[in-house]
DNA sequence: TCTATTATACCGACCGACGGTCTATTCTCA
DNA sequence: TGAGAATAGACCGTCGGTCGGTATAATAGA
């Protein structure tokens, strides 16, 4: 085998590539670290250069997440214009068209993030986000309790709701995959969107603003989300040899 | 070695009772499989005929955990002299009572529970308890609407939201035990204390009930779980030769 | 009641794959 | 040219799982 001297930082970036490509695809525990470090096409001695562990590497993918993440969502935070409820209401927005946006382009991608054998990943990568996310949100809530826009005694509580309430989300859509028909595709979207509706009624109600206040999403955000796959056709089920563990 | 034949079911249960030990003090995945059989004493093919795999052993063991919690709640469940409001604060009191006991009887348990190596055992129980919990939520919430105690267009999303409230306690007191120091350990105790506060806020609300009608515990509760373990002296980190995968 | 026969419970050697380690080699650059 | 970063890949112990087989229990026919 021929030795390939890259860049190390492109090297890295390379290799969370196909590793996001491969936990995706086939999950965390199922993704060995050879099928990882063939599709790098590095060696064993290489990975380990990089990275201490398979669990570092899910480690540093869940950080790259939540970095490209934040990095969608500088320009809400840093808007001088927005008061505390537009500044909630437009970070809801952002995450909520990022979700779009990923179903659309990469709806691969998106359904394989609620299978089963991703619940790691998915946790990891939540984690992350919650780190990364909630201190922001946090910020948010205190500046509007000070110039009495919001109404609680526990900003990091709700704070912590409100990223609760965006990872619930997870498990309706989960089910939704899980039951694989048409049919239960279509009861798994109205209630997600009666989910939605309740998600904002509570914070509205958490926070003592008038109900209809906080907008997660519009009606039918849902759906448009749901049946964004028709452009890009399913990957069906996982076409690979069946591993044993 | 010699061969053992036990009554099947009492064999299944003592497999339950080994791995439930092993799977709280190592964690799910550290704990092997050999470990369990030998603890159990059997062999691995006997572990297979009562077993299709580690993950089935898992399984089974949330099963039992969600069906010993629900026989805990029965008789709130059926007692008839209850309206709505007070068979929902019933079931949130028995919980709470729950919680309190294991940490007293426990202690070693209720800390290795929360350690992050469980988090896929966590999350297991977790889904049992929910798959349980869920629907007898649903029909107290739905009976309470009929009757015209709460008011919710989403009895189903509200059941859901009080079982990630349940769940969501972890993250906290996770936290508590991650810092270690009796400072952290206090910190967290008044976090979840306040915590507590605003979840039965939020349910109230959207349940349309006067605040102070949701009573998920005392104050001071929190505390009262979180210092039981002085009865029962902590076990420490782990004492066994690390394992390195 | 005493066997044949079948079904069930159990044993443990064995397997391929896994994550991880180690030594050796090659490249880069001061 | 020498130090150290980058890469290679053989190797290791352990893992979850399989398999061929054995001992015991249950059942049936005589």
């Amino acid at each position: 085998m021929p030795r390939i001297i890259k860049h190390p930082e492109l090297r890295r970036e390379e290799l969370l590539d196909h590793a996001q490509a491969l936990f995706l695809t086939h999950g965390y525990d199922r993704a060995s670290l050879n099928d990882v470090i063939a599709a790098a096409g590095i060696s064993k001695g290489a990975f380990y250069h990089y990275f201490a562990s398979k669990e570092a590497l899910l480690e540093a993918l869940a950080e790259r997440f939540a970095r490209q993440a934040l990095a969608g969502v500088q320009d809400v935070l840093r808007d001088p214009a927005l008061d505390p409820l537009g500044r909630l209401n437009a970070l809801l927005a952002k995450s909520r068209q990022a979700k779009v946006e990923t179903a659309a382009e990469a709806w691969a991608l998106f359904e394989t993030m609620f299978r089963p054998e991703n619940l790691v990943l998915f946790h990891r990568i939540n984690l992350a986000a919650s780190a990364t996310f909630s201190p922001l949100l946090v910020e948010i809530i205190r500046q509007g309790v000070e110039d009495g826009t919001f109404r609680t005694f526990d900003p990091e509580g709700v704070a912590d709701i409100v990223m609760q309430f965006g990872m619930a989300t997870h498990d309706v859509i989960a089910k939704a995959f899980a039951g694989g028909s048409d049919a239960d595709m279509d009861i798994a979207i109205e209630t997600l969107e009666r989910r939605v509706r309740l998600y904002e009624i509570a914070l509205d109600r958490l926070l003592g603003l008038p109900d209809g206040s906080i907008r997660i999403g519009e009606p039918g955000y849902v759906r448009a989300v749901m049946t964004a796959r028709r452009a890009n056709p399913s990957v069906g089920t996982d076409a690979r040899p069946s591993k044993n563990r």
